[in-house]
RNA sequence: GGGUCGGUGCCCGAGUGGUUAAUGGGGGCGGACUGUAAAUCCGCUGGCUCUGCCUACGUUGGUUCAAAUCCAACCCGGCCCA
């Protein structure tokens, strides 16, 4: 399922189909016919069927609003039966960053649309361990840990939010469903479970790139993981999905769903799968365990800080995913673009005054105008609560709770990778004598940490 | 269950009794440069209030003045056989 997590809220309602926001749909051959909203930043959907009205496609026995999703869509405004849109995340961690948002916007973008979002919690299947992606066995959650886990994401899409500001709308009726599957999952009975596991064969998982690449490398690859595709689609099934929403490495369990919705006599759904976010490296997928990520409880500061420096060659892809901006009327200089995109990100979860805000402290911060820029800025803080003084820099700087070694600011300092309020640190030794003289000061590790020292 | 090979620091991967936090690469981090980008160059990359002390090579014991390196048992994996 789902592992990226995500944040601002969608303004997805680019109007429907029309203006200059379509760029997304005129682009891509996927999204023809489709509205733009649902269009933008499209990388598979399936089943696609033929060109409409194409004689290749006109087998009776085939309903077209089975076989394209512009009429499955039109289907549903006639008939005043919204889409059950399904959206699976997997409880495995405890925050939501950028790259699980693109998915929740689209999501969102379906519910202004009058569409249903069914949000599945992946409390069972978080206990298996989605193996997509994942060159080793996933170490199993308890229940305990997956409960607390899916309570802080409810939180962070927006539950008990205004829906101008949260991820997801969860105020509007009939617009959200929020299922557990271990409501039909962990009743499930040995036969039941064995009625399952024959509908796929050892052939088609191993097919799939992950487990193929596992076993090729002869690394293990536990049976309980072939049951982790079979259960998410199940779940499809349970749920009478119309449409799932995945990233492009869940293309095989959303088909699994379809299978077993096949095979349960209901109408398959579609897949409509986005790309998966780069990370702020700008080559790896944005992942917690990389360390690359913007998380949607990040600060303006930390988040406009972080967005502001993602390579060039992903901004583009930040556009197009996280902001509803017309990339066309945008400037062509780069770094404009780039500040414009952490600006519109910042502001779509934060505000926008304090995404301007953010923006401008960012600003003095780097000027390396010392003291005066330092001084002004919103930093987050850091309490020296806790630190003993008197206090050596290294020490200091290891007990202020930032994550960071007393070892490795010995390092930094070394390296000259420290300042505090602009002024370089230059003896890793230096003695504080009280918190007194560091209150209100600004201390910087690198380009990108920034911590007030309140006592 | 039998045979066999293997488990090293974030990852990969050297190392087979003795200056050593442990070759090299990747990744990451810091610095210079720049657009707080890319590319490039340089440096760092176990922990600790640190001129020193701890903890580290699957686990636990053992041999030895001395082990990641030798022995034993155990745990976990790959492959072959069943």
């Amino acid at each position: 399922m789902l592992e990226q997590p995500g944040s601002e809220r969608i303004a997805a309602a680019i109007g429907v189909g029309d203006g200059p926001a379509g760029l997304a749909a005129e682009a891509q051959p996927l999204a023809l016919g489709l509205p733009a909203w649902l269009g933008r930043g499209l990388a598979d959907l399936f089943p696609i069927g033929i060109s409409l009205g194409s004689k290749a496609d006109s087998n009776p026995a085939k309903n077209v609003a089975d076989q394209h999703l512009a009429a499955r869509l039109a289907e549903a405004e006639a008939q005043g039966r919204p889409l059950r849109v399904k959206l699976g995340i997997d409880p495995t961690g405890s925050d939501i960053h950028l790259g699980h948002s693109i998915l929740f916007r689209k999501l969102r973008a379906f519910q202004d649309a009058g569409h249903t979002a069914v949000l599945i919690i992946g409390d069972f299947t978080a206990r298996i361990g989605d193996p997509t992606g994942k060159s080793a066995t996933r170490v199993q959650l308890t229940a305990a840990e997956v409960e607390a886990n899916a309570e802080t994401y409810l939180v962070q899409l927006g539950l008990g939010q205004d829906p101008a500001r949260a991820l997801l709308d969860f105020q509007t009726p009939g617009r959200l469903e929020v299922r557990r599957n271990s409501e039909w999952l962990a009743a499930m009975d040995l036969p039941a479970v064995i009625d399952l596991l024959a509908t796929s064969t050892v052939g088609q998982m191993l097919a799939k790139e992950d487990f193929a690449n596992r076993y090729g490398s002869a690394t293990p690859i536990s049976l309980h993981e072939f049951l982790y595709p079979l259960l998410q689609g199940y779940d499809s099934v349970a749920i009478e999905a119309d449409l799932e929403l995945g990233g492009t490495d869940q293309k095989f369990n959303v088909a699994m769903g379809r299978d077993l919705q096949r095979h349960h006599g209901q109408r398959p759904q579609f897949g409509l799968l986005l790309p998966i976010l780069p990370g702020l490296d700008g080559i790896q997928k944005m992942s917690k365990s990389l360390g690359n990520t913007v998380g949607l409880a990040d600060d303006a500061l930390t988040m406009y800080s972080k967005l502001e420096k993602v390579p060039d060659v992903v901004v583009n892809d930040y556009l197009t995913l996280l902001t509803d901006l017309d990339l066309a009327a945008l400037p062509d200089n780069p770094r404009q673009r780039q500040q414009a995109m952490a600006l519109a990100i910042t502001a779509a979860r934060h505000g926008a005054a304090a995404a301007a805000a953010a923006q401008s402290d960012a600003g003095m911060l780097v000027a390396g105008a010392a003291g005066a820029g330092a001084a002004a800025a919103e930093v987050p803080e850091a309490s020296l609560a806790a630190v003993n003084f008197p206090a050596k820099a290294f020490y200091l700087i290891g007990a202020i709770g930032i994550g960071v070694t007393s070892s490795e600011a010995k390092r930094k300092i070394q390296e000259g990778g420290v300042r505090l309020d602009g002024e370089k640190l230059l003896d890793p030794n230096q003695l504080f004598a009280s918190p007194g003289e560091l209150d209100g000061k600004v201390l910087q590790m690198g380009k990108k940490t920034f911590r007030r020292l309140v006592v």
